[in-house]
DNA sequence: TCTTGAAAGTACCGATCGGTATGTTTATAT
DNA sequence: ATATAAACATACCGATCGGTACTTTCAAGA
């Protein structure tokens, strides 16, 4: 083992969940290092030590976080689900983030994690708009995948540019997450994320499904 | 006159444009009152008699900001339009704001000056989130009358919800917004929201324009 | 055992934050 | 002319910001 590691790994991964979890909550801004590290059970040496700045703990917290849910996309992505699944897999997974993951107190919707930062800061923090740019660039990925899939087995309407559509899919979503933070309901992103999808997408008509509400009735 | 009035008016006028130009090209957080008083000329003590809180100067600046807008509201979505028309000056009036109003350096796009703040605090800045649902809703008026209308004129495929489809076309033109200020492309913006809008919309294809590109080629 | 360096603790820095206390100017009513 | 209050200027507040300097703890190698 090296010499005076005590759990240095284990520190690390604590002060960037913590500040993932943190800055997706409030802002980058609202929260400084000190909380984090409060939160975090580490103090400002052990902070300074991992860390040379603040941007830089949220980059590398940023591309942790990705890179763990990545391992989500890639099961909900998988080729083994028809791209009809696939899209549904996404809206899903989409609702149920904000559901089930830690949040604020009262807060129904918090957005994405990683993008939502690169709206709250100016174009001082290049190093945290450089993340969402990276990591946008990464999940668009997808996005392209499910389209090309969709077009592909003659799902859309038309002859759609598929890395526009893909965008426009990406464009979407992250307004509506933050319209939902801002109204703080988790209803609206849940009622107009499928419907807004099928629209973006034009989807035809026979292989869109009705909303959960809908169904029921 | 009243005693002792200077010209408050101004001084309040100026604090007011100063604080939207630099919280909309910055953020909420970055911007100090410090920076807001020196770029408008204003000392502290003048800025403290007109406002409470900067957050009170930001509510009271959002919506003075939008009161100037919405002639170009009024205008854009007049009657003497056809509901085509107005959906393209919409598009337009998007397009326009963001490369006529001094931007920061070498930022293109800055995103909606009012809704961009509500996504930049947390939901500790209770006013700056109530303000950004304030304008919505009024800005969504205007999205509704032009869904209302396309759907009246029949111009628009199935029977859509009107309400929904205008808070879709909302939440899209916000998300597309701040992508554009992400990866700092007024390009993108162009090319997408005209698309998207269709898409969203659902707009019948024979009332659709080709893009500004694709009519010169 | 004793040195060594990684990892973390402690105390503190200057700068800036939003906000306040108090003084000063200026136009108006008397 | 003088009182009065609106409109502003100046100086300052405690708190917090991101970051640094210095010290201490602890595990491994010699």
């Amino acid at each position: 083992m090296v010499p005076g590691m005590r759990n240095a790994a284990e520190t690390r991964a604590m002060l960037l969940d913590t500040a993932i979890q943190l800055i997706w909550q409030s802002s980058y801004h609202q929260v400084g290092v000190n909380e984090i590290c409060r939160q975090a059970g580490v103090t400002k040496g052990a902070f300074y030590y991992h860390f040379e700045t603040k941007a830089d703990l949220y980059y590398a917290a940023a591309h942790n976080h990705w890179n763990e849910f990545k391992d989500e996309f890639d099961r909900q992505f998988s080729p083994s689900f028809t791209p009809l699944e696939q899209l549904q897999n996404l809206i899903d997974m989409i609702v149920d983030k904000q559901k089930n993951d830690p949040l604020a107190d009262e807060m129904e919707v918090s957005g994405c994690p990683i993008f939502t930062a690169g709206a709250q800061v100016g174009a001082e923090e290049a190093k945290v708009i450089q993340c969402s740019r990276e990591i946008t660039g990464e999940v668009n990925k997808y996005h392209i995948a499910l389209v090309r899939g969709l077009k592909a087995d003659d799902m859309l309407n038309g002859d759609p540019n598929i890395v526009q559509v893909a965008r426009m899919i990406h464009q979407y979503i992250q307004g509506l997450l933050i319209y939902g933070r801002v109204f703080n309901s988790l209803e609206i992103v849940q009622t107009d994320l499928k419907e807004a999808s099928y629209r973006i997408l034009d989807l035809k008509q026979e292989y869109r499904q009705q909303s959960v509400t809908s169904r029921i009735a």
